[in-house]
RNA sequence: GGGCCAAUAGCUCAAUUAGGUUGAGCGCCACUCUGAUAAGGUGGAGGCUCUCGGUUCAAAUCCGAGUUGGCCCA
């Protein structure tokens, strides 16, 4: 593309985003631009990867657009930055939907097809769903190192988790226990609390009597798991809670019953008690050590049988006012309270139920059956042993497999774990190294879940996943004796098979026969996978291949910078801080930027299987890339939620448009001209810049400054704040308005070169500005303004800098006042009810301060011309302007102290009062009706306000919100104004009756026009070369075939026909 | 049920990070300009700052309770 090429007309993002697609292909922009900062100082991101299921949502794709705006900026700042994308690819849920996609109900299934077959499956599914997800990032215009994604089905991933967990074996923090952890029935394995989904589901809801042994009556326990009760072990009170006993009466007969004193009038009633009567009152205390018997004793026959067994006890999940009755039914081998009090009071854990969710034969009547489908049986047995006080259903939120959404049950087996809890204070004391946006992130949420967080169980007992690289004796079930292998290496060094370290597959299927022989004792794998969030937690090791390849783990580790959405709290923020700090005894990443997540233009939760949710290639196909990046990237990234929106995504291709209109604008002047930016540069015309060049050339150096602040505060949306700011208001709006002119004269000057090289600095830097956010177009301009002499791409620009020559702040200041004064004079102006084509007499500026005064001097020429006023008179702010009159407005922060609870009243006295002159003495006098004694009005407390006489219009103006002065426009009428009006109001009239004939803008015409009024039709005619000139009519007479046109205009008739010259001609 | 975050104009957000008469952009309506033209300019309407209490002369802002939404946890 050569320079100054003829561009579109109009902004078409989708013809252009696919050119430039093509454009990057042909000269490999992408692998330029890595290249091209190869020798830069190193930054290490670690992408978070996304998990390959389904496509990508508005989510990732916001996370993704700012993850590749930050890298953009960071590469334009000069780094050499790490960008390898990341894909999580194990785990529970690709396999549960290969099962769907196979047909197969549960384990046994994949028994029989055959684990090799399940993981090749597994593995065919999360490649296709990849590829899915590259196409997509790539889509977004997402520059990562698309051809060498991390995968951590990769043996060097898979081998990257075994090290760090050989790393925390080394370090003491690995081991086997026997657990209550959260079962998922149908997948048959552990799942982690945070893959427990919460639904509202109807469950039994028991009350169930516990006859007491030794004494008379029964304590009353409460369950929505009846399945739960044969292994009921203890039942737990609160030690000080209040308690009573209460004789109550059903059907005759009489029964002494023991609840929180604040649960019996609810208990008895779900009993149906005809009447009851509270007969003792106990503090929890006195309950301890109570005996019972067992319900189900009979049915179960294994049920536990320790010494101890069957009593009260206190335990401090009791709550004497919530749930239940104030009496809890404790069964270790099931709850995780439950099993935590038990281990303490020394109970065996007795848990009657298999990995599947059935009875096992130590259930005994129920062995073989379902434990939610036994449900009602034992309710009836409860109820055939008199111990069922009342049964009916709850509803309440309950938790679910967050994949197969089969209710969990909670059961206690055996387990791998890291032990988190023994390295608590370093992960508190390593949050610390973290900086983290927004900073309460880290010291509210992260902290209090790492405060909290159990020991981590790490082993699933599934097919998909990183095998646990654990090797224990045949015959133990402890972990006295182990052997955990770290990598590749020792694994075909120590097995008793053949195995090549290169190309071993390091999944289940391969692993599962290896053994180790270690003297006598031969060692064979634990069964189990990893839980797929260690698979992520290696990733900043793992992104490098770390062990397999240590050239750059030295250097790099751990990341500079990580950025997700807040799900990842607890997520891969916690998971990553817990295996570093595990592993490595560090925080593997030293920033975090933590933003929100994309919600619905309502405000509700985007969601896939609700179909509630804005598609990203929707947006594509509405506005183009990016329009789309664009406004994901206006919004606020720091932890607070986006609300997709159309508007806003219109509003950015608005802006986009207006920077088109900007970009070509002066394009085919500078053809015309043969402008060379490498020639004409604007060291070159630096004694030829005007005013509002110099202007405009600041304000570029204060919005890259702020930019740069904004990017590094990570509010990349504020950054793109100000520069649209700056590209629509300033140099749209303001600056190309005024340098037009210059632009259309012919004859070469330096005024015009000038105004070439400003815009062409102002263009080229805004548009590296912007090419973080938006890299189509940015390329697209930036090719057409450099031609040869740029690079290939714009993205292997340098982020501009400030350039200190053009800072100026004082101008900025001073033409920001120039702004307000012609923005209060066209208010001024409408208020007088005198549109802009009609000159005014003069424009009053009455300045507050010598920086009024100041700018309007230098500028009056320009503020006449724009203001189309005859003469601007300036009222410094010593001066009064005669012609006013004046009230007062009341300042609060001085009249709050001064008048206390009065300050109200005073203010409003002050706000109405009107004066003659702007004096504390006569402002005293107007309000002296409400002050007391002794109180005065001080000069802070007041600030006058003008009142302006009639046919004069007054606006004030100020910058920021400050006051710095105020326009008065006279709009009085004399016989000169009216001539110029009512030409002006003809010109127009002819110009718009020239487009209606589609007339080429040099084309001659013949006018004739009429006038219905004497007095107008005179003064009108004193300019009349004047219209003729604007209108290009070389003949004033009577036209007959042409155009003819009414118009009404202020007031009276004017009748216009016009006929081009030339056709005129031919029809002769 | 608990923790964190949010709630200000129809929409998206500000309000100088220990209170002082609520602002911008977009949208809407009206007017206007006409050598960027499916652009540009000016104005207007539109707010009990989610509710209820409290502190204070004064609260969008500080405190307490609640409501709604989001995330996380049980």
């Amino acid at each position: 593309m050569s320079r100054f090429d003829e561009v579109d007309d109009q902004y078409d993002p989708h013809e252009l985003e696919q050119q430039v697609f093509e454009y990057w292909d042909e000269v490999d922009a992408y692998e330029q631009t890595v290249e091209h900062r190869s020798d830069g100082e190193s930054y290490f991101f670690v992408d978070g990867p996304p998990y390959t299921s389904g496509s990508a949502h508005m989510g990732t794709t916001w996370n993704k657009s700012l993850k590749d705006v930050y890298l953009r900026f960071l590469r334009m700042q000069g780094y050499d930055v790490t960008d390898r994308p990341g894909y999580d690819m194990h785990g529970l849920p690709i396999e549960t939907r290969v099962e769907e996609r196979l047909g197969f109900e549960n384990k046994q299934d994949i028994e029989e097809f055959g684990e090799e077959n399940f993981i090749q499956e597994c593995k065919d599914y999360a490649n296709e769903q990849l590829e899915g997800l590259q196409e997509d990032f790539q889509d977004f215009g997402v520059w990562m190192d698309w051809d060498d994604p991390y995968r951590t089905v990769e043996p060097e991933y898979m081998e990257a988790a075994w090290w760090g967990f050989s790393k925390a074996a080394d370090r003491g923090l690995v081991e086997k226990g026997h657990r209550s952890i959260s079962q998922c029935p149908r997948c048959e394995t552990a799942i982690a609390n945070n893959e427990v989904e919460y639904e509202d589901v109807e469950d039994p809801s028991i009350y169930v009597k516990f006859d007491l042994a030794d004494r008379d009556g029964s304590i009353v326990i409460w369950t929505t798991t009846p399945w739960t009760v044969p292994a009921n072990t203890f039942v737990a009170v609160d030690e000080d809670g209040d308690y009573v006993g209460v004789r109550a009466e059903k059907d005759g007969e009489e029964e002494l019953l023991y609840v929180a004193d604040a649960k019996h009038e609810e208990v008895l009633k779900e009993g149906r008690y005809d009447d009851y009567e509270v007969v003792e009152e106990l503090s929890g205390e006195e309950l301890l050590g109570w005996s019972y018997e067992h319900p189900l004793a009979e049915e179960v026959p294994d049920h536990v049988d320790a010494e101890g067994a069957f009593e009260v006890y206190a335990a401090d999940y009791v709550d004497t006012d919530g749930d239940g009755t104030g009496l809890v039914h404790s069964a270790p081998g099931h709850g995780e309270v439950d099993f935590e009090r038990g281990r303490e009071l020394g109970f065996p854990i007795f848990c009657p139920v298999g990995g599947d969710g059935v009875y096992t034969e130590e259930g005994g009547k129920y062995a073989g059956q379902f434990v939610k489908d036994a449900d009602p049986e034992i309710t009836a047995d409860l109820e055939d042993n008199g111990a069922l006080l009342a049964s009916g259903t709850v509803n309440h939120s309950y938790g679910h497999c967050w994949r197969c959404d089969t209710g969990i049950l909670q059961i206690v087996t055996d387990q791998w774990f890291i032990t988190i809890t023994d390295i608590k204070e370093d992960l508190l004391e390593n949050i610390e190294d973290s900086e983290w946006h927004p900073e309460w992130a880290r010291d509210n949420r992260f902290r209090d879940f790492v405060e909290e967080a159990p020991d981590w169980n790490v082993s699933r007992q599934r097919y998909w996943g990183i095998p646990l690289p654990i090797w224990t004796p045949e015959d133990r079930d402890d972990d006295e004796d182990r052997i955990v292998v770290s990598d590749r290496e020792e694994l075909a060094e120590r097995v008793d098979q053949d195995v090549d370290a290169d190309d071993v597959d390091l999944h289940k299927d391969t692993v599962d026969d290896l053994t180790i022989t270690d003297g006598d004792t031969t060692y064979t794998r634990v069964p189990d996978v990893f839980d797929v969030w260690l698979d992520s937690s290696v990733a900043s090791w793992g992104t490098l291949d770390y062990p397999s390849d240590d050239s750059r783990f030295d250097e790099l580790w751990p990341a500079d910078f990580i950025l997700e959405a807040h799900d990842q709290t607890r997520g891969w923020f916690w998971s990553q801080l817990g295996m570093g700090t595990a592993a490595l005894g560090e925080s593997p990443y030293q920033e975090v930027l933590m933003h929100g997540h994309a919600l619905m233009p309502d405000g509700r939760a985007m969601s896939k299987s609700k179909d509630i949710l804005i598609d990203p290639h929707e947006a594509i196909d509405r506005h183009g890339r990016d329009v789309m990046r664009m406004f994901l990237l206006s919004n606020n990234p720091q932890g607070e939620d986006m609300r997709f929106d159309w508007d806003g995504m219109q509003t950015m291709e608005n802006h986009l448009r207006t920077l088109w209109n900007v970009f070509r604008f002066p394009l085919p002047y500078m053809r015309l001209d043969e402008f060379d930016p490498t020639e004409t540069t604007l060291e070159d015309v630096d004694e030829d810049l005007e005013l509002i060049d110099e202007w405009v050339l600041a304000r570029l150096q204060s919005t890259k400054a702020e930019m740069t602040d904004a990017f590094e505060d990570r509010r990349q949306d504020r950054a793109l704040d100000a520069l649209i700011e700056f590209v629509v208001d300033d140099v749209s709006r303001f600056y190309v308005q005024a340098v037009r002119e210059r632009m259309w004269a012919e004859e070469d000057s330096g005024s015009k070169r000038a105004a070439y090289a400003t815009i062409y600095r102002v263009l080229r830097e805004s548009i590296a500005l912007l090419a973080p956010y938006a890299p189509f177009i940015s390329e697209e301009i930036y090719a057409t303004l450099t031609g040869e002499d740029g690079f290939d791409t714009v993205h292997m620009e340098d982020w501009p800098a400030v350039d200190e020559y053009f800072q100026d702040d004082r101008l900025e200041v001073d033409v920001s006042l120039l702004r307000a004064i012609e923005e209060a004079g066209a208010n001024a102006r409408q208020q007088a009810g005198r549109k802009l084509r009609w000159p005014v007499p003069r424009v009053v500026v009455a300045a507050d301060d010598e920086r009024v005064v100041d700018a309007v001097e230098r500028h009056t020429e320009l503020l006449e011309d724009r203001l189309n006023a005859r003469e601007i008179e300036l009222v410094s702010p010593d001066d009064r302007w005669e012609e006013l009159q004046y009230s007062a407005e009341a300042d609060m922060s001085e009249l709050g102290p001064a008048f206390g609870d009065r300050a109200g009243q005073v203010m409003n006295a002050l706000n109405e009062a009107r004066i003659d002159e702007p004096s504390l003495e006569a402002i005293e006098d107007a309000v002296s009706d409400v002050l007391e004694d002794g109180e005065e009005i001080t000069d802070e407390m007041v600030s006058f306000v003008t009142q302006t006489p009639d046919s004069v219009a007054g606006t004030a103006f100020g910058t920021d919100g400050d006051d710095r002065g105020v326009a008065y426009v006279d709009a009085s009428l004399t016989d000169d104004i009216e001539s110029e009006g009512y030409a002006r109001e003809v010109i127009r009239r002819v110009q718009e009756m020239r487009k209606d004939l589609e007339l080429d803008v040099e084309e001659r015409i013949a006018l004739e026009f009429s006038i219905d009024d004497e007095r107008i039709a005179d003064l009108v005619s004193d300019r009349k070369d004047l219209i003729s000139e604007e209108v290009r009519a070389d003949e004033r007479r009577d036209v007959e075939d042409g155009h003819r046109k009414e118009w009404e205009v202020e007031g009276v008739t004017i009748e216009i026909a016009i006929e081009p010259l030339a056709a005129a001609e031919a029809s002769d």
